[in-house]
DNA sequence: TTTATTTTAATTGCATACAATTTAATTTGA
DNA sequence: TCAAATTAAATTGTATGCAATTAAAATAAA
């Protein structure tokens, strides 16, 4: 490709997916809103489901976000009653996210809403899967730069 | 997929994508400080220098984003000089956005990008075209869903 | 023509995102 | 042991991103 296509904004994968990530994520919104969750709540909760009693960091870690992204929001996951905040006794350093009852039920009602998006979206399941593997791939590919430019070199 | 292994987080194609734009952002990051720009301001300008003299209505349809998010992003390119925000003579209720001199010199900087970038991700052309092809493909497939929510149907 | 409707940006308010810095706690090393 | 280095969250500042509302201009309809 020439220096002047690749410039052009129908040829950026980067645009293809920043695209369709903020399409998804409007697609999740109706769905969501009635659980009361934004996107990014709801991927924090999803998180918690699987995995109960973590840091700060630890969870960062699985969603690629920082304390300056999940400092606030846990803060209004908190204020819902769907969790609790308490520093670990072992290392005051961190602290630990534990749902509470409330965030537990939540997960009952959650249960539907892959479904409901996907019923909606109208994309057929083939494709679904086929995009999940190849950004895993892109992400693998990814991962040793990111790494790269966290160590500095 | 039964509804419990729908809920987990590995297995939303939504978190993938999510997951994936955001570290492309993080890959373009760099190189864009050399131009100036964020990676948003980018994109905006990677359409202006394919169209100029265009409304913020029809720039905001080429990158899906609305009067909210280019208002402040669009002066903020006015600033720095790289283009002018002016009422249409013909149409006052629409601004039109064109490049100033130095907007468009930027663009030579500018082409060096998509390259950088490419050589810095590590990963193949053959899986890049694939993705863009698929996000095209999704795009496509949720439009009309996109579409319908704004008719409100 | 004169009012009602529609269209376009701007504004407001809320929720991310993330870099950079700060603070407190813990671990390392001299 | 005890100062230096490291680690984990929180905070600060900047930049999106979008829904909802507002304001101004243009168009449609009566």
């Amino acid at each position: 490709m020439s220096y002047e296509e690749a410039l052009k904004l129908e040829n950026q994968t980067c645009f293809a997916v920043y695209a369709c990530a903020k399409e998804i994520t409007r697609l999740y919104q109706p769905v969501l809103r009635e659980l009361g969750l934004t996107y990014t709540q709801y991927i924090a909760m999803l998180a918690l489901w699987e995995r109960d009693a973590v840091s700060v960091k630890e969870l960062g870690e699985r969603l690629y976000l920082d304390s300056g992204t999940l400092t606030p929001l846990l803060k209004k996951l908190e204020a819902q009653g769907l969790l609790t905040r308490a520093r670990d006794a072992g290392d005051e350093r961190q602290l630990l996210i534990r749902l509470s009852e409330a965030g537990r039920a939540l997960r009952e009602k959650a249960l539907e809403v892959p479904e409901k998006v996907f019923c909606q979206s109208g994309v057929n399941i083939e494709m679904l899967l086929k995009i999940r593997s190849q950004m895993g791939e892109l992400m693998t590919a990814l991962q040793p730069v990111a790494a790269a430019d966290q160590r500095g070199d």
